[in-house]
DNA sequence: CTGAAAGCGCTAACAG
DNA sequence: CTGTTAGCGCTTTCAG
């Protein structure tokens, strides 16, 4: 069924059958009403495909997010579609797992599906695909980092500054044997900064490292767990743990309880995202709290400016973050 | 840049470049090498809707998921990428936050964009989004629950039959005062048939019912602990919660915790779906055990038969529960 | 406000 | 094994 039929059935030319579709005011009302009904009664879908190819333009934005078993991108992808949908745009999702040759195979898939736009995941990627990004000029936001070298534009936060602030503040807590666990650091460069951070605090607060303090976590209770157990095995002397990722910090906290270690007595725990399971664990979690609505919402509307020929204010936006106190470190001094 | 320009730089015509691009084994190996090296000079990247259009196939699969909150469909995505990336398919992702216009627009959109096979959960869907599938001819696929009705073919497992293995077995295990919490059961069968093997199993048991026995939790942590200490307060005599939602289970456990409510032996406690956290969780969770990976696989597979022609040997698939006793339940007697 | 002609970039079908 | 021809179904001009 093609735009032919609709338009013989409503006894206008195919071209007023795309009008009633696309840009309806152009279209007086009674015409509209008989294209309408028309299309109705055939159960007519139009070919996007076929009209993307004839526009240049698909409205579909292309977003690579990194992980389904954390649900902090299920925050991030409601903030951009909110956005994307009140200006017609779709959002088309791939699943990197952390690989950049699945990352690379997205964007290739989306360049040739000639997208609108691409948002990614942090600021390395593949060259190819970033000369293939820059050569084929569709707009670029990169999120969840403030990214040096910016592909084109770019809004998140610097997990170098947020790991710094919370080790600065687990030593002001009193906590001077303080662990880290980062998803890893293969092509991700929030984990890079944020160990980073972490370095630059200890280093500057004079307080001890050694390798066995940090230890790798992607993602899920059960391997922050895991991680918890290995570095305290490691460290007996250790007295405090930062997982930089809230449900690992939730499995840290529950294998802290399993073997009968106090928290925040014993050993604090501190997580990264606030995410919802955080303020539930008992005790309730202290974590990096990152604004990840806003961080999607302001991605997309980059992205969309830019799409309209304007260029955005900043191609760079922090969005910050903020240190969340809760139980499971002790209170800082008064 | 087009098929041309390569064509033009590799001394050859347009449509060997083509095949050399789709159909390799189709062109001498000199060629195609001569056609490669110019489609890296260049960094060409093919017009799939041009492609697509004129070949109607798009080698895109649309699924439509019902939320990223849980992680448990991260798990059937990798069962389903798995299998289609290794027959050259690519997965389209969308998802629904449980709202049935949001997934007719992402179907409206898959269709609109010719997907070649469509996946959905459950077996609720908008009227007029069935008719156009079936309209279109697409090969459908349902999956997360035996559908009665279904579009096309479905994979999936009893929700009804599980939900009522729970409950036999908390009663096994000697409690009488059952509770449930589902996700709500607007346009959700998983939730209804839940529901229903709940209500079926108190009463071939013989066990007390009352419409303050039952809440709703969509898929947190946080909203688990609410339900539990809401259904808690209209019934002091609760002795065993069933959450069809591991997530919302972990609240529960964690909300007892709190409260100084003893799990198990004050309360029982049950989730839905093994998820990691369950194992993780003090005390482990006892829980449903459904296979999400082979779920995707399965339905995966399905389409590709399909899409060649073929009539799958079952057009219903069930995939089995099983009751994973874990410690938040007393154990059964000997 | 509506229509006619031309073409988006690619591949199916048929030839050689 | 490679090329030619003729569209795929829509939208962009440009007229009226």
């Amino acid at each position: 069924m093609r735009i032919e039929d609709v338009a013989r059935l409503a006894g206008v030319s195919p071209i007023t059958v795309s009008r009633t579709i696309n840009k309806s005011d152009q279209v007086v009302e009674e015409t509209r009403r008989a294209v309408q009904k028309a299309i109705d009664r055939l159960g007519y879908i139009p070919n996007r495909l076929a009209g993307s190819l004839a526009s240049t333009r698909t409205r579909v934005i292309g977003l690579v997010i990194s992980t389904l078993y954390s649900n902090i991108f299920a925050i991030t992808v409601r903030g951009m579609t909110d956005t994307l949908l009140t200006a017609g745009y779709q959002l088309s999702l791939g699943v990197s797992n952390d690989l950049l040759e699945v990352e690379s195979a997205h964007v290739r898939s989306f360049l040739g599906q000639r997208v609108d736009g691409v948002c990614l995941v942090g600021g390395i990627h593949d060259r190819l695909v970033r000369r293939a990004l820059l050569q084929s000029g569709v707009p670029v936001v990169e999120i969840n980092n403030l990214v040096s070298d910016p592909i084109d534009m770019c809004v998140g936060y610097s997990n170098e500054e947020a790991s710094f602030a919370m080790v600065r503040h687990l030593a002001n807590c009193g906590y001077r044997r303080i662990g880290l666990v980062t998803a890893p650091t293969e092509n991700n460069d929030r984990s890079q900064a944020r160990r980073a951070g972490y370095r630059r605090a200890l280093a500057q607060l004079g307080l001890p490292f050694a390798d066995s303090l940090i230890g790798t976590a992607p993602y899920t209770v059960a391997q922050g767990a895991r991680a918890f157990a290995s570095i305290l095995s490691l460290n007996p002397d250790l007295d405090a743990l930062f997982l930089t990722q809230d449900n690992a910090a939730a499995g840290a906290i529950l294998e802290a309880k399993r073997r009968g270690v106090r928290v925040p007595g014993d050993i604090g725990i501190a997580g990264f995202d606030d995410a919802d399971i955080g303020q539930e664990m008992v005790p309730a979690l202290t974590t990096v709290r990152t604004h990840h609505y806003e961080m999607g919402a302001t991605a997309a509307r980059m992205l969309l400016r830019r799409i309209d020929g304007g260029a955005p204010p900043h191609p760079v936006v922090d969005v910050g973050f903020e240190i969340i106190p809760r139980g499971s470190t002790r209170p800082p001094p008064a």
